[in-house]
DNA sequence: AGATCTAAATGAACTGGATTCATTTAACTG
DNA sequence: CAGTTAAATGAATCCAGTTCATTTAGATCT
């Protein structure tokens, strides 16, 4: 094999110039590179990979987009694709929160390294990500919520969300004491009592804080 | 001004071979790497501004840390030390919570950069971490928790801090819906609102995300 | 129909940054 | 004192992201 790449074959070496038909656009582009993810992870996330995955050559990749980290918004927006706020037109608040919140978590835990970025890029530069906002924001007025009190609660979910989706990517024995084992008695304890329950840990901890954040935020409704 | 960095001056140009004197040691190495992040933000900390601080060549460094991942989590444990679980022994376990809560929040706010890291780090390699853990862990069986339930509650309000650490650092004006102003009713509201308080956004989400998972976790204690 | 302009490729070159390696010298060890 | 090891230097390597001069195709203008 002698192109080890994802993606449709570059038919024949092109020449340089103009091609007839349009190769890239910002949709194949994005494409590509979700695919290049999902083949080699973010590590294998190289603008040479991209390329090569298209057929073409890294500095055409940027007469399409403007550095990497637009590319990483690109990718950014495919996933947010992933979560359901579709319940809160239609459902009980807490139970919209949950589903809203499992498949944020869910679809972010695959794409940890886009977490540091999302948290801090402007949500203008998203209609998708607006129109979310929109709808979370919908649930929690029609649930009686003062306006004032509506963003820190998303946030503070997002917040939650985002920190649970880095711990999913954790090994399990993360908390494994190695060479100081046997001189935490306490933790130690809790911690053999936890892995008896045969749940995955990141899991467990999601589940209690999800419960614990969505029954603090609704028993405390300003 | 011919040499603008942190540091110590180094006396004079050195020449090849072991220096009389020890030079590096892990400790002044790490305290270097703080003082540069300090002074130049994360995207300044390179090898080689760490060692022109140190008045060393780059590789001089590679001595006594094997790769800039291991000088990161020097980093992350000096860091760690702001973190407050002094309470979980005296103090209720709520006030413990939200103290240790505030301050590991507050650090991190300061050295987002690391939190993908430690998210994922093996704890065993930082005793001071594993202190932490017992300390916390103290605070709840003190209060009466099952073990088992323990390790979750823990992790699920770290996931909330790291998350929130991260938050800390986004613009205050992250949720301006720039040119979709106007077509997103609710949510448009809710901002204003929240804006007229004239709270920060991070940290209102913060407090009020905080207050919810306490509560929310006490309230079932399991 | 040509002249011109623009978009979209190529390929070579540039810029850091992390890391490695051969070499040098000092200190320690038998 | 010879031999080994630790800890520097400085040059070199290896990517990755990005820029630039150049080439060509299609669109537009006259």
């Amino acid at each position: 094999m002698s192109r080890p790449t994802v993606g449709p074959a570059p038919a024949r070496r092109r020449r340089a110039g103009r091609p007839s038909a349009g190769v890239l656009d910002r949709r194949i582009i994005a494409r590509a590179a979700l695919d290049v993810v999902s083949a080699r992870g973010y590590s294998g996330l190289t603008m040479s990979a991209v390329a090569t995955s298209l057929g073409v050559s890294p500095s055409a990749l940027y007469n399409h987009v403007s550095s990497k980290q637009e590319l990483l918004q690109w990718i950014q927006e495919l996933v947010m694709d992933g979560v359901d706020h579709s319940l809160f037109a239609t459902h009980p608040l807490d139970e919209a929160l949950v589903r809203w919140a499992r498949t944020y978590r869910d679809v972010f835990a695959d794409h940890a390294p886009l977490i540091p970025l999302i948290a801090v890029m402007p949500v203008s530069s998203s209609r998708r990500l607006l129109e979310m906002y929109e709808a979370v924001t919908g649930g929690f007025v029609r649930a009686g919520w003062p306006r004032e009190a509506v963003v820190p609660a998303i946030v503070a979910l997002e917040s939650f969300v985002f920190g649970s989706a880095l711990d999913a990517t954790a090994p399990d024995d993360i908390f494994d004491p190695g060479e100081h084992a046997g001189t935490l008695p306490q933790f130690e304890d809790a911690l053999a009592a936890q892995r008896a329950t045969g749940e995955h840990n990141a899991d467990a901890a999601f589940a209690t804080g999800l419960r614990a954040m969505v029954a603090g935020l609704l028993a405390s409704r300003p």
